[in-house]
DNA sequence: ACAAATTAGTTGACTTTATCAACTAATTTT
DNA sequence: AAAATTAGTTGATAAAGTCAACTAATTTGT
């Protein structure tokens, strides 16, 4: 009976992959690209970040994020700062414009969400938030113990 | 309390996003583009499709689809033919060449999922499958009774 | 200490993906 | 039956992404 296990998660698949499009449009409509969010996302979450940490936590082309940060600093948003230990690496930091520009997006993205949220009884919201976590954890951290008849 | 409710639909986001960007690299490293197979999905699950369904159904550029097409028909996948009733529409149907290359690609896709839900238990997948099925329905029809505290 | 190998990032050339507008031909509206 | 609309095609370009060659700094092995 996994086949209707399969077809389920296919199906919420094409479905979830519809919402995100729907969500991304709004970025879209902004004055950035989708990557050039989630590099200034990377940035405001971590501090003393560089271009090679992008790349391999954003599977990113280096060649593709090397002109990407150009743009960004040509716009003020990041600011480059050659490494005193290391020559070669780059610390990029959200200048202050950047970090308010970001936070602009992000509430932009929050309101987003509030306004499907909205639409959901409060209980649902809840169930299904949970719901979210626990689909998280489980694809995260798959225990390979509880050895029933799988 | 609702901020906690958006973060976690947003780390779920960027989870899930995750999620589908690696199972899409299966598919970008076929013989076929992302968008391709959805069309050739669309036409597999729907008979007697014009390009103007896809169109709508994909909400994708017309001259793109148009290209598509062309190359579709091309690889033998796709054939199209002039509506008798509307002699601008074209009737679009999977050849059967087409039709063995998309349950093919389907096979792959469901080997996949088969794959990631291996290393769950029977119950988790059991419980799984459950919380992407209730997200789907709250989130597809958000009713808006239930008129409690919210 | 120092040549060889590796690493960080940049740049150029190119492919793929996608958009937009102009256009043709068929159909619908008035 | 002229005017407006619709389906699809085509040309021109833009945007997104990839790949390889390259420079300069650092690390490794001897």
């Amino acid at each position: 009976m996994q086949q209707k296990h399969i077809a389920e998660v296919r199906a919420f698949n094409r479905f979830y992959t519809s919402i995100i499009g729907l969500l991304d449009r709004h970025i879209l409509n902004s004055r950035y690209s989708l990557p050039e969010v989630r590099v200034l996302y990377e940035l405001y979450h971590n501090e003393n970040t560089t271009a090679s940490d992008i790349i391999s936590s954003l599977q990113m082309d280096k060649g593709y994020l090397s002109r990407m940060l150009q743009q960004l600093v040509r716009k003020k948003l990041v600011a480059k700062k050659i490494s005193t230990a290391d020559g070669r690496a780059v610390h990029l930091t959200l200048t202050p414009a950047g970090r308010k520009e970001f936070e602009t997006l992000n509430r932009e993205s929050d309101k987003q969400i509030q306004e499907i949220l909205e639409k959901l009884s409060s209980g649902d919201c809840e169930r299904m938030t949970g719901y979210m976590a626990e689909i998280r954890s489980l694809l995260t951290q798959p225990k390979t113990t509880e050895s029933d008849g799988r």
